[in-house]
DNA sequence: CGCGCGATTGAGTAATTTCAAATCTAGTGG
DNA sequence: CCACTAGATTTGAAATTACTCAATCGCGCG
């Protein structure tokens, strides 16, 4: 499971072999079950995950119980609360399993290790934080600007495969519709 | 306006004498009228712009005319259409000052040029987006799951000078709602 | 005083939500 | 092979919410 990182890590910064052997201790490997949660909000945020099998949700379940989802992590998908994980707060939302998965995690302090030790990896978080500012500024602009069933057709063309991995509730908490809402949009 | 840049960066990473003025080297400074673009819908981005003075809109203008803000810069704020920017593609929204503005101006090259002769720059623009990506995925999460009118009142306590400084119009269309029905939040 | 711009109000229309009921689907055991 | 259950999806109908478009109001400025 150590492959996939250095191929995803490699596709922005060439490594030599003890270099990547480097990076990869500073993470631990862990297995999580269908439906476990690994952030749980409220809770303390301990690691951010490198997604190297399976699908989570982060998810934000509001005052009347009703569930957000923020973004799905698959494959080769960095993912936490990153607000929570990088101010040491409790976290604003849950990270749960949609299916079995393993992880890549690191902590913090591991973190800031890794960048002191070497730099390098600064650049590549660099493209990787640019690439999610990016991704998540055209959310707020479909948002805004589309409307569900637009935001539904985007979505199909950019992660057609991820559509069928995910149930149309788990959809619509995604797109910001009810789930009988997105129900009607397709006829 | 060039001490607001150094107090800025300094905010994250110290810096000695001959490597601010390095800094200060890659960047341009421009001055904008009120309703002046910055950025035009269609055009090319030539630059990232650290706003020392005034207000600007990062706007989307959809096929009906409708306009969908994305954020508002004000002073020592990051701005640009950033897929845009670094990818050298046509710009998707526009960047318009609501205020006579002053900004200084970095061109990619002189960015990647700045990473590439000062390291620590890397550290610093990290930083940055993080919390760029952190603040639009909250955003995200505020149009998900809160009401116009708690995001208005969200906005009111995260930044009241800024309200001050926009008219409802702009509030609305930043909230993601019509202003009509905005004026009629607060009775 | 009157113009112009932004903000508000009103009324009708459209879209979305809610809650409940009906339907569908996959997996299980007889 | 069939019946049965649990969970997900769809449908229906009423209620709520937001939108549109038009008219009015408020205020600063020449």
């Amino acid at each position: 499971m150590l492959n996939e990182l250095r191929r995803h890590i490699e596709e922005i910064i060439p490594l030599k072999e003890e270099e990547f052997s480097h990076i990869a201790s500073h993470f631990v490997f862990k297995r999580f079950k269908k439906g476990q949660l690994v952030i749980r909000q409220g809770g303390i945020v301990q690691y951010t995950y490198f997604v190297v099998k399976g699908l989570m949700k982060l998810v934000f379940v509001d005052g009347s119980g009703k569930e957000h989802i923020l973004s799905f992590a698959q494959e080769n998908w960095w993912e936490s609360d990153y607000f929570a994980f990088f101010n040491g707060t409790s976290a604003t939302m849950s990270l749960k399993c949609l299916e079995d998965s393993e992880a890549l995690c690191i902590s913090l302090d591991s973190l800031n290790e890794l960048y002191a030790s070497l730099p390098k990896m600064e650049y590549f978080f660099l493209q990787k934080a640019n690439n999610g500012h990016i991704a998540s500024q055209q959310r707020i602009l479909s948002l805004l600007s589309s409307s569900a069933e637009e935001r539904y057709n985007q979505l199909l063309k950019r992660h057609p495969l991820l559509l069928q991995r995910v149930s149309k509730t788990q959809l619509a908490a995604y797109l910001g519709v009810s789930r009988e809402t997105l129900s009607r949009l397709y006829r």
